[in-house]
DNA sequence: CTGGATAATGAGTCATGACTCGACTTGTCC
DNA sequence: GGACAAGTCGAGTCATGACTCATTATCCAG
């Protein structure tokens, strides 16, 4: 994972800066936003975008990867339900995460990554039963399931403070007794 | 509710004609796809699609008013639990209502329609609670918020059946359980 | 039947946004 | 410090898609 080695000082520097600021924006405007947008914000002309990135898609990959990363990290610091919660308050920070795996448009197959996330909600998952807070029955399948479909309701719904954790509460009960 | 008692017989035709080739057409391809496309479909020049729905937003706002009141007439055939299936199982097939009740891109406010579907799964739910089939702490929001939830998420996710049916079962507990 | 109102047509306008490329700058290696 | 590859710049190209409008066609009341 040595990023970068052959490229000059000044282009690692601003492939970092694009990276940085496409995750801004794409965060709080979405997928949608323009990849000049982010070449404004990352203070570097269109054309430098292209050529670290010759995609939007490949931008959004990229950045993908980044935040897929992050979340399995976090997965460590977490029990299964503590997790959920986490997200679920994020998704709104994140849009870019759930846009993706909502797969909004693009499509971007990112196989290794999401598998590694997969692994992660997996072992939580295993703990949990194991602890008896979640029935044996629950599957992996359904749980990434229940997780992504609450991010998108939760981003686009606007959901307050009080509705995220009824829903989140009546999920729950669901896992633990089926 | 008498429409367009005032327009002249072939623009009444064209417009019905209108309004299923757009239904037809944004279920198959979501909200993205250009009117120029709908026109085609309902076999029309793009200019009386304008002349119709001076807006693009304002021929997805009577598609959607049509798709709301079209599941409210449905909530009636069916109880609490039926009736999540049933929409989930149809997200997919009915991408236009997914998306709009997203909110993705767009804005367009239909409160009335809305809150007619509220009203519908509100009185699902009490039947269901009267019945003991769910627990007396949910609320209408949450029960809102699940069914947009899980309906983007089988949307987006691309669920097979049986993953559907595994998520719902889970929901189910939930509801019935807390 | 027919004149005038109503509607349909579709080529054109305009804005947006992804992507290109030739002129220019800068880092790096000797 | 000079040369050249590597990188940056940004105006320009191209495609797409919402929306317009002058012209033509169609309906229907009298």
């Amino acid at each position: 994972m040595i990023e970068g080695t052959s490229l000059r000082a000044d282009a690692q520097r601003n492939r970092a800066r694009i990276l940085d600021a496409a995750e801004a924006i794409f965060a709080e405007f979405g997928t949608r936003a323009s990849t000049e947008e982010v070449a404004r914000r990352a203070g570097v002309a269109i054309g430098t975008v292209f050529r670290h990135f010759p995609t939007k898609d490949d931008l959004l990959a990229a950045i993908m990867k980044r935040l897929l990363a992050q979340l399995v990290e976090e997965a460590g610091k977490h029990d299964l339900f503590t997790f959920f919660t986490h997200l679920v308050a994020q998704a709104a920070a994140k849009k870019t995460v759930v846009d993706l795996l909502a797969g909004s448009g693009v499509d971007i197959r990112l196989p290794d990554a999401v598998s590694h996330l997969e692994e992660a909600v997996g072992s939580l998952l295993e703990q949990a039963r194991a602890a008896g807070a979640v029935a044996d029955s629950v599957r992996l399948p359904e749980t990434m399931a229940l997780l992504t479909s609450l991010c998108q309701g939760a981003l686009h719904g606007g959901w307050d403070q009080q509705l995220q954790a009824r829903t989140l509460t009546v999920v729950f009960a669901g896992l633990e007794h089926d």
